[in-house]
DNA sequence: TACCAGGTAAAAA
DNA sequence: TTTTTACATGGT
């Protein structure tokens, strides 16, 4: 299978956890060891190589989405330098060597998964959301493409209630649909502009704003403070014992500039390791 | 059974 | 303007 080569150091095992607790889907599917994702029509699979992973099929079309996938733009080298200065972020920084968070491909489907998420343990929320790709999505081998925004622009939100979202939410995601055209030009724009925009429509809060900077368009000061599982990990590092409020972890966003996301992913993935 | 889980908008005060 | 409430699923 081809390789496709990412800087070292860089751990396969450690940049799919998510995948194997709470994060995968049947659209970004965990399978045989390896990630499954329906890109330009075909299954890809993707899994652990030598200085990289292995790509079946690698083309011309998948490379750039699969590099996205998986993280390329972050620049590890510059923020473990970084943390090395940090007592308390050095360490997890140096024990998690190779962890390169994975990015939601598509923006569409990032701010439905996040509006899935909302309020709900993330296993309910990947319950429902996997009804909505069987239901909307079309199947490959293995994997589900995520449902196409002009299907579910059609749907009634009554629909989706049977899938397990509540009405607020059904809305938001059909009102969505038909907004999806707009969303590719937010990779344009400087964050506070992104977020204005996406606050701007309803069912996405802050909340779902810095996780679209975070987790779709990889922005390297992207903090999502209000987030419950961000302030119980900077809480556990850095609390002295103590559960850290919204404003108090926002104040924290300063002191790991410019590297804030990698910080937000880094010390999640070490909250959830034994 | 009741409560919590990676929020948000709308009603009530 | 600020505070409170309703919401749906799945695990404990």
């Amino acid at each position: 299978m081809p390789v496709l080569p990412l800087p070292e150091p860089y751990s396969f095992r450690l940049s799919t956890e998510r995948l194997r607790t709470w994060g995968a889907d049947l659209a970004t599917l965990w399978h045989e060891e390896g990630v499954h994702r329906i890109i330009g029509g075909r299954e890809v699979r993707i899994e652990e190589a030598l200085g990289g992973v292995s790509v079946e099929p690698l083309t011309e079309e998948v490379e750039p989405v699969v590099r996205h996938l998986l993280g390329a733009p972050f620049d590890l080298g510059a923020f473990a330098a970084f943390a090395a200065a940090e007592p308390v972020l050095g360490p997890v920084v140096e024990r998690l060597a190779g962890l390169r968070p994975l990015l939601l491909a598509d923006p569409f489907e990032a701010l439905v998964t996040s509006i899935t998420a909302q309020q709900v343990s993330l296993f309910a929320a990947t319950a429902v959301r996997n009804r909505l790709i069987e239901r909307y999505g079309e199947r490959a081998d293995h994997a589900y493409a995520f449902p196409a925004p002009e299907r579910l622009a059609a749907v009634e939100p009554a629909e989706l209630v049977a899938l397990g979202f509540s009405h607020r939410k059904a809305e938001y995601v059909v009102g969505l649909a038909r907004l999806a055209p707009e969303l590719d030009g937010l990779a344009a724009l400087r964050d506070e502009e992104v977020k204005a925009r996406l606050q701007a429509v309803r069912g996405l809060g802050e909340w779902t704003a810095d996780w679209f900077l975070a987790r779709h368009l990889g922005r390297p000061e992207a903090w999502p403070a209000g987030d419950l599982g961000v302030r119980k990990a900077v809480s556990a590092f850095y609390g002295d014992g103590r559960e850290l409020s919204t404003e108090e972890v926002r104040a924290m966003s300063a002191r790991f500039a410019p590297f804030q996301n990698l910080t937000v992913h880094y010390l999640l993935v070490a909250g959830r390791l034994p």
